[in-house]
DNA sequence: GGGTGCCTTGACCGGGCGGTCAAGAGAGCC
DNA sequence: GGCTCTCTTGACCGCCCGGTCAAGGCACCC
């Protein structure tokens, strides 16, 4: 467990050539349905390999989960980092995290998944209250300089983020095509979601 | 398959608690990990008897999530059903859907693991479409009343059923509570996203 | 009584699962 | 050559899985 191993170069080449194609697998034929043998049959190896660089076969996603959450989150704040009003920084990160999503439709099939399974539950919950976090700082800061009604940032960002998961789960599961105008129309209505309206009702 | 069973009334309470018990089962260990032997012996029966009831484990599932989404449509449906302005009509579907999700959060899980394998997101996106259409035909009312701004009904309301689910996966999944301020605040980000604002950028 | 479904049992099946491990290969360093 | 440490192999383990089925019980009809 917490004991670190040196790996050589070829070493770490083979570790991500079984993550990839172990994501592939999980990603096509579900998590539990794909079997250890057919990950190291389709690498190429011996099964003890496997055990070699993870420890089972529930370590080895939540690995995929971590790693792809935090890429995820460097993508979304280089986005974010590249403007300097508030919302615009909003919008650039919104953009940033649905390009993601669609440049990586079989990580969020697996993370559709763990969501269903406590182990994994958790590993994304952590992941996703950072990334929302980001975002809620820049809420407040869009608050504090009124271009936003005053309400809770976390729970806006939250919203956002589901609206971006659920674009992101069209991308995954969807037979249908995404188009320019669908993310324009879920940008705008996160944006318009936040700013908030002074329509009755 | 096609054939239909003519079950007695001991025979449809025994198949409501097998179906029932395995929903439970399902949601809190996980679709695969939970093993049908598991589940006849805690409902105290003979394996047999559940491939009476039931084609196969995959089956029993399906069935389980098109008994839940057409639950879900009659709840919504309803809710709407009572208020004349699509907008009040609108709320108030959001209202019952995110009331039922708080209610059923055993079922919201298994939604959630039916969207990473294909046999299940199919009968998952049939299902939800229904819903969907459902809500986007109060949208399109809205629009043709000048109440909201023009834009594609289908997507704004899967936009709308995306937040909501985003509330029921803190229903299922979160360890915090979820206060009557976030549901408000979600309803209002809903309506507010709709109905657009005149805002800037 | 006999007959006709509906229902129930649980031993049984073939197979595949996640995971282990003794044995050894290869590379790099002395 | 010898030593060390990373890495690889694949047969093997015990287990339990989803699913089958011959047999028999039970309820209600004639």
């Amino acid at each position: 467990m917490g004991e670190k191993r040196q790996l050589t170069r070829r070493g770490r080449e083979r570790r991500d050539k079984l993550l990839s194609y172990a994501t592939a697998r999980f990603a096509e034929n579900g998590f539990h349905p794909t079997s250890v043998s057919e990950i190291v049959n389709g690498v190429g190896v011996g099964k003890g390999v496997f055990y070699w660089y993870f420890e089972s076969k529930d370590q080895l996603l939540m690995e995929i989960l971590r790693e792809s959450l935090r890429d995820l989150r460097q993508t979304q704040a280089a986005a974010m980092a590249a403007h300097d009003d508030p919302l615009q920084q909003l919008e650039a990160g919104i953009r940033a995290s649905i390009a993601w999503s669609a440049a990586n439709t079989d990580i969020t099939r697996l993370v559709l998944f763990g969501w269903s399974e406590t182990a994994f539950a958790e590993v994304l919950r952590r992941g996703r209250d950072i990334v929302v976090a980001d975002t809620a700082r820049l809420i407040d800061e869009a608050i504090d300089q009124g271009q936003i009604l005053e309400g809770d940032a976390v729970m806006m960002a939250l919203a956002i983020r589901a609206v971006i998961d659920q674009l992101a789960r069209e991308y995954a599961v969807g037979d249908g095509e995404v188009g320019e105008a669908m993310v324009d129309t879920t940008v705008r209505m996160c944006l318009d979601g936040v700013r908030g309206t002074a329509g009755a009702s």
